[in-house]
DNA sequence: TTTTATGTTTACCGGTCAGTATAATATAGG
DNA sequence: CCTATATTATACTGACCGGTAAACATAAAA
């Protein structure tokens, strides 16, 4: 009803967001355990109880930022799979974007895969956001690859998976966002070799 | 000259093993940020002063522990390895390896990633052992490729590096150690097919 | 047996952290 | 204007943490 609801959002609401950002810089860049909650308020220009207000605990605020992060990496990925037109175009353009994601991202590796590294509860709210994450990512190779009418399309998925977690960890730990260019050329002729039933284009 | 040499080690050396130890059980599993310096010195069976006596600090109690995995692990690659008799075949053992060491730690992932993930700092004295580390497993790869007389051996070598990465996270966070052995799988027809100059046996 | 060096213990320090209590204040909407 | 909601301010609690000082134990060497 209100003319300017776009952009007012509720005071609420944007501050919360902006605690989610906060969090997620901290977080990601310093760890999550040397992020204290006290530097994440401040940093979103908020007081701890402010914070409080809209988290229970620190461990729901992980989940959110981990929420908060599948959401913008889908978001992202979306835009640039949308540049492509072929489903095995779209499949090696998956690693063009994680390339992307990792270098701006600062050669920081899976924000996934280091929360997991530094929650080991296997029942921490967080824990299932990585799971949806992960096979989110999973789902959609799978139908890239079946849209894209390779031969087995699962077990191909499946190895572009690998190849994909396997170059976006090494990138990081060695600070090589190239290696998952080299990640992309091995999955490129192991789409050519399962090249199978139909014609791409 | 002691005619008991072998065994006795002397006491301190020996307290500075069960230290490393009981880091390592901890470290590993619970995490490091969340192991503190006073349980591991417990689990030691020993004091927190005891443990200072031994490490000026617990980034460097962090280093040796880091530095004792990498030995336990080529250690356990070295046996594994002997078990088998030509390159092609130990390359694809090294994948066994990988399988039998994640399930074993309890599918809790690669200690080293792990460490990176909690500890940004690149001049962390951990870090370089993670370099070497890393460094050391590519090296073999890369060897194994050129004694098994594949085409690109340095590439193929790279691949599989990747794979076995891949298999290794995304087999902890999933919790399914079959992973690596479909990793193994994509490993084996990737060697097939560079298959190249010289007959492998 | 005394000395000496090493290994180990008890007790403690300063700091940080997640989370809470309470009361006052600002803001937006009806 | 009023009221519900959102935020601030400050102070505090327990717990834990990394690290240190100084005393105590032990065993071999003199």
């Amino acid at each position: 009803m209100s003319g300017e609801v776009t952009r007012s959002k509720g005071r609420a609401q944007r501050t919360r967001e902006e605690l989610i950002a906060a969090a997620g810089e901290l977080f990601y860049s310093e760890g999550i355990k040397a992020s204290g909650i006290e530097a994440i308020a401040e940093r979103a220009g908020v007081t701890k109880m402010t914070l409080y207000a809209h988290f229970a605990s620190k461990d729901e605020l992980v989940a959110a930022y981990l929420s908060e992060r599948d959401r913008r990496w889908r978001e992202y990925l979306g835009d640039v799979l949308a540049r492509h037109g072929t489903p095995s175009e779209k499949l090696l353009a998956v690693f063009d974007a994680y390339r992307e994601w990792l270098v701006v991202g600062d050669l920081r590796g899976c924000g996934f895969v280091n929360f997991c590294a530094e929650f080991p509860e296997p029942d921490h709210p967080g824990r299932a956001v990585v799971r949806e994450h992960k096979a989110g990512v999973r789902r959609l190779l799978g139908e890239l690859a079946e849209e894209s009418s390779v031969e087995e399309p699962e077990t191909v998925a499946e190895h572009l998976f690998l190849i994909l977690e396997g170059g976006y960890v090494t990138g990081a730990l060695e600070g090589d966002g190239e290696l998952l260019e080299r990640a992309r050329a091995l999955a490129e002729t192991l789409i050519a070799e399962h090249a199978g039933r139909r014609r791409d284009r």
